[in-house]
DNA sequence: AGGCATTTGTAACAATAATTTCAGAAACGC
DNA sequence: GCGTTTCTGAAATTATTGTTACAAATGCCT
């Protein structure tokens, strides 16, 4: 439950906005390990943040506080109320609301999604699935269903930055066969389907393997259909205190997915992105 | 040096027999209100415990440290061990794997996320947010960047079933202006706006502000420029061992608020979900 | 592109903290 | 009771912290 008083982390929220880049740094910072980086001398905080001490001054006075010293005693009282209070320990994630409240429920929910949905995943499946996907000779095609269409987007958007040969297959499954006309064999192809299961993606399956491209399959612990098909399977936990599934962990093993293999072909990547930059810049001369 | 697993307080207590008498006034004002006395300077410690400041540099030394300045290191150390949250400390999400394997660096990074952004984030905002997407008079308008367009995609998906009058900006910003002409006063606006900050999102809200549309941000730790016209504000963790920042946590905060906006309005959503159950069997005739 | 405002760090300075020195006070033994 | 040892704090000294002034850098707006 929030103090009478306000707490230096609310003053820092509620004045988030006025704050300059690097203060927000030095904020960021002050957050991270709260309250204790506060409690260190000037310097060392400055130095955490990798911002000056001026800087840290200002902020403090920014705030209201006469200078840092007055604000680390802040800090201090408030550690004290703390501590003094030892049912207020951080066995919950949203400490401000009650352990009812969906965000804390959602956030139980999600853990526990990704802590089964981990176990049982093959950490050797994962690195094949990585080492496909970053070889370049093969072209990656990408496909989501009704809700998972995010998803698959969000896949595209990154694997199409990182190496050439990335299509996304549109919503509307009627033109799919165009897009298996142009898959050669060896080609890879990334189908999401979460429950329920879409007759669509099993056919567009049926065609690809048909013809021998590689199907990588992300979908709930029941498992969809499509995995007749799929040379490789992830079953990922979904459940969540909703009427809707979690994407949660999905999306989770898709960003790992791609740090590994952005990794993998960094000599590629790094170039792609570096062209990326600068033909952002050249977008920008235009406006 | 003293052990890394004893706490000063330990030792203070193994050590009391050899303490002299202004020491031990000492070593029970340090124990009284620990350890935030001892978290303060020297001198106001020596004050509060009523002895000489070279008496307090004794008794550290005497304990093993260097000096005083070593054994409030120590201190706050074991504040840092204490306060962190033990939901965080996983030893190994993935069993199977080394915990330098991607799957357990970035499983960390994300939880990390998690415990801040939840940590940090106002319930009530929160609350108030939904209660705004719950609201059936006000049209909803979602728009996201180039990498954040997945998310306002997948919110737009959910909320399009939950409730009426919802529509997603197309990636292209020049017909933006077309939209923010169907904007009513009191209408919504989300925007993901995660760095590197759009310059059309900033002109987006600007406008949107100027026809007294209220606006929703969901940003990172260093917050996005539309903060200042934004009456809602999420500030999300997103960093992750990758070149792109992780937007897991941000997915969780979207469930959660489309958890929580269809229980509001369950009624409504209740019909319209059945509602889309039955167009789904029709198309299926049609096939 | 260039002028203006804002932001940020470097460096000098002031303030305070931490340590050391030393002399007086307390405790102890005989 | 007196010498010896141990303890303690005042004061001096040194080290570090915290603040301020200023100039370079950055970003923004014609």
């Amino acid at each position: 439950m929030p103090t009478a008083t306000k707490t230096v982390s609310d003053i820092i929220q509620d004045n988030f906005n006025i704050l300059t880049r690097a203060e927000r740094q030095l904020a960021n910072t002050l957050l991270e390990n709260y309250p204790v980086t506060g409690l260190k001398s000037i310097t060392r905080l400055a130095e955490n943040a990798d911002v000056s001490t001026p800087t840290v001054v200002r902020m403090a006075q920014k705030l209201g506080f006469s200078g840092f010293p007055e604000l680390q005693n802040a800090l201090r009282d408030e550690l004290e109320a703390t501590i003094s209070n030892p049912i207020a320990k951080h066995d919950q994630w949203s400490e401000h609301a009650p352990d009812t409240h969906i965000l804390n429920r959602f956030a139980d929910a999600v853990i526990d999604n990704m802590r089964q949905t981990l176990n049982q995943l093959s950490p050797d499946e994962f690195d094949a699935t990585c080492a496909l996907l970053a070889d370049r000779k093969r072209s990656v095609h990408v496909v989501g269903g009704r809700i998972t269409h995010a998803l698959a987007d969000y896949l595209f958007t990154h694997l199409q930055v990182i190496r050439e040969n990335v299509t996304h297959l549109p919503p509307n499954s009627n033109i799919w066969p165009h897009y298996v006309l142009n898959m050669k064999p060896g080609d890879v192809l990334v189908i999401f389907d979460i429950r329920r299961y879409e007759q669509d993606l099993i056919n567009l399956a049926d065609m690809a393997k048909a013809s021998d491209v590689t199907i990588i399959l992300y979908t709930d612990q029941w498992g969809s259909p499509v995995a007749k098909s799929a040379k490789h399977r992830f079953n990922i936990r979904i459940e969540a205190p909703s009427a809707w599934d979690s994407s949660v962990v999905t999306l989770f093993l898709l960003e790992a997915t791609i740090a590994a293999v952005e990794t993998k072909i960094w000599g590629v990547t790094k170039g792609r992105m570096k062209h990326l930059e600068t033909l952002f810049d050249k977008t920008k001369l235009f406006r």
